[in-house]
DNA sequence: GAGTGGTCTAGACCACAAA
DNA sequence: TTGTGGTCTAGACCACTCC
């Protein structure tokens, strides 16, 4: 863990993992701004930045005079969400398996997507659907910061999956684009080379460290994103 | 101009507006924090939140010892931004022009995409950038909503970028997916038939009350959606 | 009425990149 | 070396809202 970070997302850090690993629950007050600027040996500004953050991801919700709670998730934003497909397929109610198509590792010089030099890990497979190809994926996962990675064959199991469930993360982007299937993606999904697919890459990282990147590759018309939004608070 | 804010956003306000005008262009120089203080008579911190907040959303860059800059566009937008496909463009440093094909008022049933009974305005039309086809746009108008809209005949200004400027949005909702043009949205554009498309719809609403759907097609190398869930940025 | 979050101030120190 | 942005402090006042 670096423990090279501002006081503000120290304190952001601190109640996320809280929420995410399921401590602090949807609808619990989090300590009061004066309160947790004691805890902390810190201003009330600084303690005010981090809920403000937490705040506009949607993490807590603040109420004058009560005080700020653990926000009740939203249904809403595929596209903010980091998804997993095997959920996903499971609850439309197709079986799901992930095929492994190469597993290789390497010292990273910074060249990579994930931008890391260091131990990293890479990943291709299918996503299947009822049997069928339902996506491709590449996979780069930053062995430095998950050296549990390096013993798991992913034969199985989806890396996505695994990590979501062992690893948090704090900060995501995803990049979405329209891209056409070359030879090689068109015969691993069984489709006509050529086919309109959604192109979704994915960085995470957790406190400033990168954990794994992806690219997901999806026919057109088996995927699509979805993403509801209110207009953010000008604060 | 509401004047009922707060002074972070009207100094955000202030600097984005230069931006967006043209006022401002890539690679200028904004004045030091310290500058911006005087000028508005505040705390470098309030010039710095704003200054902060701006650099998140892509407008500015800022560097130590040099200061802040307005940025060179990306040819991005986020996914959670409703964006103004006009302003995107022409932060870009391109032109921008929409062209109006079609014109139509018809009183729904609650069978189109809006799903309102009662008058409602079609629209079709394609976006330039530099005087090249960017991107193909089918728009409907929730006349009962936007009364206004039927005095208008877009001929000249974007649905879009009118809508956006003078009727306020609670909700939205993007779907974005992967399509392959048809015959006539590829020679609108000016691409080949079968090109990989990014097509994006989005439903907007006021307080529940449908105000307009719209369905657009970019040609998937020519624009591209990235959404960015950081809780804050701490640069 | 009392206490919260929202905003702002007028300082301060530091790291770091540009001059 | 210098001055910028990045961060933080220890106050302050206000609006709002719950008690």
């Amino acid at each position: 863990m670096a423990e090279e970070m501002t006081l503000d997302a120290r304190i952001r850090g601190d109640i996320e993992n809280g929420i995410r690993q399921g401590t602090l629950k949807p609808g619990d007050r989090i300590p009061f701004e004066h309160e947790l600027a004691v805890q902390y040996g810190c201003a009330r500004a600084t303690v005010s930045k981090a809920l403000t953050a937490l705040s506009r991801a949607g993490l807590i919700e603040r109420r004058r005079r009560a005080g700020s709670f653990v926000a009740y998730p939203h249904v809403q934003s595929a596209v903010l969400d980091v998804p997993d497909i095997g959920s996903v397929i499971a609850a439309r109610g197709d079986s799901y398996h992930y095929a492994l198509l190469a597993r290789e590792e390497f010292s990273g010089h910074g060249e990579q997507p994930l931008g890391v030099k260091g131990p990293v890990i890479r990943l291709e497979g299918v996503h299947h659907a009822a049997s069928h190809p339902f996506g491709y994926e590449e996979r780069l996962i930053n062995l430095s910061a998950v050296p549990e990675a390096r013993e798991l064959s992913f034969a199985d199991e989806a890396p996505g999956s695994w990590l979501l469930g062992h690893v948090p993360w704090s900060d995501a982007r995803h990049r979405i684009a329209a891209v056409t299937a070359d030879a090689r993606i068109a015969r691993l999904l069984g489709i006509a080379s050529g086919t309109a697919c959604l192109q979704l890459e994915r960085w995470t990282w957790k406190m400033g460290t990168p954990i794994t990147w992806v690219l997901q590759v999806f026919p057109g018309d088996r995927y699509d994103l979805v993403a509801e939004f209110t207009p953010q608070s000008t604060g």
